[in-house]
DNA sequence: TAAATAAATGAAAATGGTTTTCATTAACAG
DNA sequence: CTGTTAATGAAAACCATTTTCATTTATTTA
């Protein structure tokens, strides 16, 4: 049985439609991957998952659209030290809990945590300022990583 | 004239020979460079500055070398997003302050700064505790930068 | 001090994620 | 439906880094 809202497009149509960009076949595959996990997938993941459902969507195709969906604040882009970037979805129609990371350095696992952020956000703010002023730098992002080894690593292997 | 404490092997001799590592010529030179700047040097850099003395380091000894001192401790690995690593010494004799960088977005540009160091880092150390006990992860390491533009690109160009 | 040995090295090739090129296809405005 | 132009796929290029392998060199041993 179809949703209540299985009629209308989908939310991020309205972003592209407003950037003048055109909704196709790839994009619309590429953001519904990423909006069915909670995994932080890369370029390559993204890329197999797609082609199970549209084998003619090719790798390039998810670099660049990647790129844009970075560049429209749609998905964010992470580098957790495994050579290869990680996306993850912004956002969700009904917004999404802004979080930090922990990073396994043995496994690769990633942590999504919500934990003190209210703390994080706190210190960042007041280090935004003064940095702000003391360098005269305009501060526009910042980045928090954890980094150690996971619970599963920690007892076998 | 020489300093009081030129007839006496540099500090790191020590640090090598504990780990049954040989003390070379290129190994010398890229712990001179290093030791020699403020900068936040890429492997390439490093290479050049190094190919000035000895012409025939390899870029390959380089890379060997950044890998060896990262995991003795004696260097820090950076990334700063640019594509390419950027390599600083850890500490010297005398010992060196923890700091933290800004990082401009536009020139690429790294402002070290203490400030806040101290405030930074109780918050860490609390938020480890947290996410140590919740998630039963051994926290060895964090990362916190931030982005945003230098005072140079704000003004001209 | 000279020979032995094992680590360190340089040059060239390989790797691997990402980007570029360019000819073709498809979205969508009219 | 048709023309315009953005979007695409395949293949090649890119580029920082790593690997291979034969040679050199720091250190050990005799």
């Amino acid at each position: 049985m179809r949703g209540r809202f299985d009629f209308y497009p989908p939310w991020w149509h309205g972003r592209f439609k407003g950037c003048g960009y055109r909704i196709t076949v790839a994009r619309q595959a590429i953001l519904e991957i990423l909006s069915k996990t909670t995994e932080h997938l890369s370029a390559e993941d993204i890329f197999l998952a797609v082609h199970k459902k549209c084998p003619n969507i090719g790798l390039t195709t998810v670099y660049r659209t990647l790129d844009l969906l970075v560049q429209m604040g749609l998905i964010y882009k992470h580098d957790f030290g495994d050579g290869r970037a990680r996306y993850e979805l912004a956002e969700g129609p009904k917004g999404k809990l802004h979080h930090h990371h922990l990073v396994c350095t043995k496994c690769g696992r990633v942590i999504d945590y919500t934990d003190f952020i209210d703390q994080e956000i706190e210190l960042l703010k007041q280090t935004e300022k003064g940095l702000s002023k003391k360098f005269n730098f305009k501060i526009t992002n910042h980045l928090i990583q954890f980094y150690g080894i996971c619970e599963q690593c920690q007892k076998g292997n």
